[in-house]
DNA sequence: CACTGAGCCTGCTAGC
DNA sequence: TGCTAGCAGGCTCAGT
């Protein structure tokens, strides 16, 4: 399931393939796969585009085309941004799960796959760009993102921790892995109250959330089914994962006490009952 | 405002 | 062995 590291590792895979390509033809084999749900505009959009840039925002690839025109790429459960070198052209059957097909005039190609048919892709101008920017949140890795800040967003309103993490307006990137991954490391309860989590702890989960990302992204993603990078290899970072995954009972790596698995935000959630206390919810003033 | 649940999808697997 | 129910989950939208 890609988050922010896998995204990454696409982003920079791609990067240098694509820079400077011209889009001669898109097709579009699965018409829900872009939005809006206009398969004729979207074509007239993107053809005969140059891609000037590849970058990231959150968990969207961000392909900037030349015209002030950006494309954004969500993977959500099992996409995968693929690069196609012209010769290694066809070597995918035709019933595979190719959803959208960039053709560039050399005869390479970017290609879109997607097995659950979840993923998206958009293109916006200037104008939509921008509020589709303001829209998402904090990007977790930007310097600006101090633990001062984190402090603000948790203490600024009453919400469940985990759900607060996960809502992509708040800070942009994180995913329920990496989640579970930074809470644990933080010992804070993912039911926590996001007003009632001490200064220590704060800041103590943005060090981990730091840290479990890039180290993540040094490992070029997490790859438990489907994920894979921009040209086709696998990441390494599942073996790093302490607790996401875990069963009911296996022991805590910390504590060795049982993890326990429940869902928090309708998202399965995995924790050390022991490591990570839930603590009385208190007016925290101060 | 915060939260819940449905819907989107298909592959995999635990259990019968 | 073969079948099926349930699970995986990011995001949007409607409803409480």
């Amino acid at each position: 399931m890609p988050e922010l590291p896998e995204v990454e590792s696409v982003c920079r895979t791609l990067r240098p393939h694509l820079t400077g390509k011209k889009i001669a033809r898109a097709t579009v084999h699965w018409a829900r796969t872009v939005e809006p749900l206009v398969v004729p505009s979207f074509r007239r959009k993107v053809e005969d585009r140059t891609i000037a840039g590849v970058a990231r925002r959150g968990k969207y690839i961000v392909l900037s085309l030349s015209g002030d025109v950006r494309m954004t790429v969500h993977l959500r459960m099992t996409g995968e941004l693929r690069y196609f070198e012209s010769n290694s052209a066809q070597k995918t059957s035709p019933n595979d799960y190719l959803r959208v097909e960039f053709a560039f005039a050399g005869g390479e190609s970017l290609r879109f796959y997607d097995i659950r048919k979840f993923g998206r892709i958009r293109v916006l101008d200037s104008r939509e760009w921008a509020e589709f920017d303001q829209e998402l949140g904090w990007e977790p890795l930007d310097p600006d993102f101090r633990p001062s800040i984190l402090k603000h967003v948790l203490q600024s309103r009453r919400r469940i921790v985990k759900a607060l993490l996960l809502d992509q307006t708040v800070i942009a990137g994180l995913g329920n892995i990496y989640i579970d991954e930074a809470l644990f490391r933080a010992r804070i309860h993912p039911l926590q109250p996001s007003d009632s989590i001490s200064t220590v702890k704060i800041n103590r989960l943005h060090t981990a959330i730091r840290e479990i990302l890039n180290s993540a992204i040094d490992r070029r993603g997490t790859t438990l089914r489907n994920y894979r990078s921009g040209l086709g290899e696998p990441g390494e970072n599942q073996q790093l994962l302490r607790v996401y995954g875990s069963a009911t009972g296996a022991p805590c790596p910390r504590c060795g006490r049982g993890l326990r698995r429940t869902t928090v935000s309708q998202r399965t959630t995995t924790f050390c009952p022991n490591c990570q206390r839930l603590k009385p919810a208190r007016s925290n003033r101060r």
